[in-house]
RNA sequence: CGGGGAGUAGCGCAGCCUGGCAGCGCACCUGCCUUGGGAGCAGGGGGUCGGCGGUUCAAAUCCGCCCUCCCCGACCA
């Protein structure tokens, strides 16, 4: 492609409008303009780089042995309504009407719809297994959208599901597509790591979200070096015991605290360590009232919360439900005296002595409270953040934390679906069975993101050869000089007939302006020629990322580059 | 939804407090010049100052309402 006539608006600013670092190069790099608030349009580069992830999902999908269909953006409410997610879904779920005055949404995803289709079609056990898959448009009306592709309303995804006759079979599908998005991530050209993760609004059991690794991720990873083990924090079992030393129960005492109400500066306030403080925070869970009670330096995962306490939805009161419920303003709740809320806490508290609690009264604390003898807790849960220099609950080695950008996510649904919406075969006894459903969705747009964050510069993106939206950037030093136009054109044709991807900057700029570009958009190699090519015959051939400057002839670089494309893509 | 910030040329911003010709840099067009890391000189085009209403002789500037965008939080594959 001649950059002369390619459309590449570059821009030599941050947009005001981009705070990450994905957004902010992609915007530069004039892959992506912004339309509305999380919703963008690919240019010419953008969609390059975005056909690429394409390309190596739909290879490795087929390779698997699913089948691609295409499944309609826009859905009938009466589908949702069979699965009762058109009232739980909640906002994210984009409803309109038509002409006609019927229910419709946009989907966020489609196990309704995929569902729906293989009811009508699959009768008997002789047509499982089934993988069928899309790459298609999703539209999630998102609180807050942001990071501009990292977390768009609308996106593009390659979401698949699997039907099988039995868990078995869902096993085995499962882990196809397990393998499959590890070759997917790999060929990518990311560093990732595959986590145990929660189920939530989707559903089922068993879950595992595939994470690229980088610092500017959203989520947190835990995972151990010695054995393997990796969860999401949701996940991250927090098994370490804490050995409380022996101390006598010391008589109640309330304190008092004016205005003083974060942990930390109750903590400074008393002189006492955070750790020997116990946060009262009020939630209700599924619209019932329950303090959950922390360690003052821990920190609670609802999701943790919800799975303890087998509940739908959690969320935290509100300042007036907690003046209600407790009798004081937030920052002074505790569990001494407390009435109508049942009480649960963390198993960390486990064996704590003399510990700071809310006195349940505005600016008091009290002192030296104790288990059992001044309260009693319902039970105890997992219900903390794993921390730095908590253990693996698998082998006991300490875990380490890293953060992670979540691009594939792989469900085992069961018969949750299936059963909703009557989607059943008939097995080999003719005994009619729901199938068994699994599901696996990629982020295809979101990984483009995340291939930026995992790997870029001062300079701008780098990008791994495959994924790359060409592989060599032709940079003609002197376009007026018709020796270097002619051999670059040789060059040009050279490169293209070996199959690799070349972006020809042939414009009347200067040098400066050329290289700028070149490693803003992040192409893998730059081929210089110019004043060298004049004086010795040899072309300049330097990679994107690191050292490693070669000066060649033409077909030695047009022979060495070809090589690196057809072993790396 | 709560808190904070912003909207002035394609992009980045100043001007607003204290009302009085709408500016700067980059980009764009023309010419000259230059050509190995976003050159220089000269000339030029481009604006409903987010929208609506109000105050005033006069509004980008003051007041009110609305819209949009960004950040933090809550929420979320």
């Amino acid at each position: 492609m001649r950059l002369s006539r390619y459309f590449l608006p570059t821009l030599r600013e941050d947009p005001a409008e981009a705070e990450v670092i994905s957004h902010k190069l992609m915007l530069r790099a004039g892959m992506i303009r912004r339309l509305a608030s999380g919703i963008y349009s690919f240019l010419p580069l953008g969609l390059r780089v975005l056909r690429k992830v394409e390309r190596i999902v739909r290879e490795e999908m087929d390779k698997a042995g699913a089948l691609e269909v295409l499944l309609p953006l826009v859905q009938p409410a009466e589908l949702w309504q069979e699965t009762g997610r058109w009232d739980k879904f909640g906002k994210e779920l984009l409803r309109f009407k038509d002409r006609k005055d019927h229910d419709f949404c946009l989907g966020p995803t489609h196990e309704e719809v995929i569902t729906d289709l293989v009811r009508k079609e699959v009768r008997s056990y002789r047509d499982l297994p089934l993988i069928l898959y899309q790459i298609a448009t999703k539209f999630r009306d998102e609180i807050r959208p942001r990071f501009g592709l990292m977390r768009g309303r609308e996106f593009i995804m390659k979401d698949a599901y699997s039907f099988d006759a039995d868990e078995e079979g869902l096993n085995r599908s499962y882990e196809l597509m397990y393998e499959a998005y590890e070759k997917i991530f790999n060929r990518c050209g990311l560093r990732f790591r595959a986590v145990l993760a929660d189920t939530g609004a989707i559903g089922g059991d068993v879950s595992h979200e595939f994470m690229v690794l980088a610092e500017t991720g959203e989520d947190v990873i835990a995972s151990c070096p010695s054995c393997g083990y990796a969860a999401n924090l949701e996940m991250a079992e927090a098994t370490r015991r804490f050995s409380y030393p022996e101390e006598k129960e010391k008589p109640l005492q309330k304190v008092s605290t004016p205005g003083v109400k974060r942990a930390e500066e109750v903590a400074a306030f008393l002189g006492v360590p955070l750790a020997k403080l116990v946060k009262t925070l009020i939630y209700l869970v599924d619209g019932k009232p329950y303090a959950v009670l922390i360690r003052g330096d821990h920190e609670l995962n609802e999701v943790k919360l919800r799975r303890a306490l087998g509940a739908e939805r959690v969320e935290m009161a509100g300042p007036e439900e907690v003046e209600k419920l407790t009798g004081a303003p937030v920052g002074f709740a505790g569990p001494i005296g407390l009435s109508r809320v049942t009480i649960i806490a963390d198993r960390a508290l486990e064996g704590l002595k003399n510990f700071v609690v809310g006195a349940n009264e505005k600016d008091a604390h009290y002192v030296n409270a104790n288990f059992s003898r001044d309260f009693k807790a319902e039970a105890f849960y997992d219900l903390r953040n794993v921390t730095e220099g908590d253990l693996c609950p698998r082998c006991g080695k300490p875990l380490t934390l890293t953060r992670g950008i979540e691009v594939g996510h792989i469900f085992k649904l069961g018969t949750k679906y299936s059963a909703a919406m009557g989607a059943t075969f008939l097995d080999r006894e003719g005994k009619e069975r729901p199938l068994v459903m699994g599901c696996y969705g990629i982020g295809v747009s979101r990984t483009v993101a995340a291939a930026i964050e995992q790997n870029h510069d001062a300079q701008g993106i780098i990008w791994p050869l495959s994924l790359a939206p060409f592989h060599v950037a032709l940079l003609t030093l002197g376009p007026q000089d018709d020796e270097l136009m002619r051999a670059s054109e040789a060059l040009y044709q050279g490169l293209t007939q070996a199959g690799v991807e070349v972006l020809w900057d042939e414009r009347d700029e200067r040098p400066g302006v050329k290289f700028k570009d070149a490693d803003l958009i992040g192409l893998p190699y730059k081929v210089v020629v110019g004043k060298k090519f004049k004086e010795t015959g040899k072309v300049e051939v330097k990679p994107r990322a690191g050292e490693g400057l070669q000066l060649l002839s033409p077909e030695e670089a047009v022979n060495f580059l070809k090589e690196k494309v057809a072993s790396q893509t």
